[in-house]
DNA sequence: GTGGCTAACTTAGCTTGCTAAGTTAGCTGC
DNA sequence: GCAGCTAACTTAGCAAGCTAAGTTAGCCAC
């Protein structure tokens, strides 16, 4: 067998992740998994769980423990939402917004260095990268109905 | 801010695992990353633990409770290295090599459907994402030194 | 031939995914 | 106006990643 697609893609990916992981808890001190929450809440206003449940795709146990996390940590501020419903309104704390934005456009940056030097042409890998996510968002509803 | 490649690679790859990982566990019951690593023992040749973690991009301790896990389950014989120093010497019994073998090419085949369908290159996606890799497990090794 | 070095591995404990099952709040039908 | 439905959320427990620290086996210097 040769290193095919999938595998390659998994590998990949976790060694980005990890090495995120690395860099944001030297220097920022929060993990990868945090940030991102933070920052979709922030800045492409995930305002429910569910919500941010789907922008990060991963369930809701995943997220409700996290929000009880960073609401406990300052980060997040965890609401009744007063539109009705059982849902929770999410908004960054002080705290919260401070850290995003010190952190903000570093990963994008340094993950396109990374590219650069690979020579791999970063916008179109990049959208291939978003219409496959989009094709499979489609699938999963389609298969879900 | 704008879903950035960094973000949509790590939500890509991980429905692209609990995907592979829910198909595995219903038809063959195991999980994505057993899988995974018997694979890599039986066709990429990762002999000993140390090789298996590089392989498959993870650490020497989740190795070794997966090799621990897999051995007890009669699908990976593990045993100390005639050739000498601390190292395991991994292979797959019999029920491991069946297991793999029955499903090989599928991940690969239905990953290769749903890319079709998005309309991105398949060859040149893999490709990208192939010199990607060996860029950052250049960078990583460097930054090793 | 023993003391220290290094590499491979293990153990312990944390994080953050997951599924299954339970709770809560509004909505719908009758 | 209550019975049942659905959506959002929580709780409990499992899987598999991580780091830190300990163990084991060979190797090297003296």
């Amino acid at each position: 067998m040769e290193r095919n697609l999938s595998l390659n893609l998994h590998v990949l990916t976790a060694r980005l992740d990890r090495a995120a992981d690395r860099i944001l808890r030297a220097e920022h001190n929060v993990s990868y998994s945090r940030f991102l929450a933070l920052t979709l809440v922030g800045e492409l206003g995930a305002s429910t769980q569910r919500t941010l449940a789907d922008y990060l795709g991963v369930t809701e146990p995943s997220v409700s423990r996290m929000t009880s996390v960073l609401a406990a940590e300052g980060l997040l501020d965890v609401q009744p939402d007063p539109g009705g419903g059982n849902r929770r309104r999410l908004s960054l704390t002080d705290g919260g917004k401070r850290l995003v934005a010190s952190i903000r456009q570093e990963f994008e940056d340094r993950l396109a260095a990374v590219v650069a030097q690979s020579g791999v042409p970063y916008a179109e890998y990049a959208e291939h990268t978003a219409r496959l996510l989009a094709t499979f968002d489609r699938l999963e509803r389609e298969a879900g109905k």
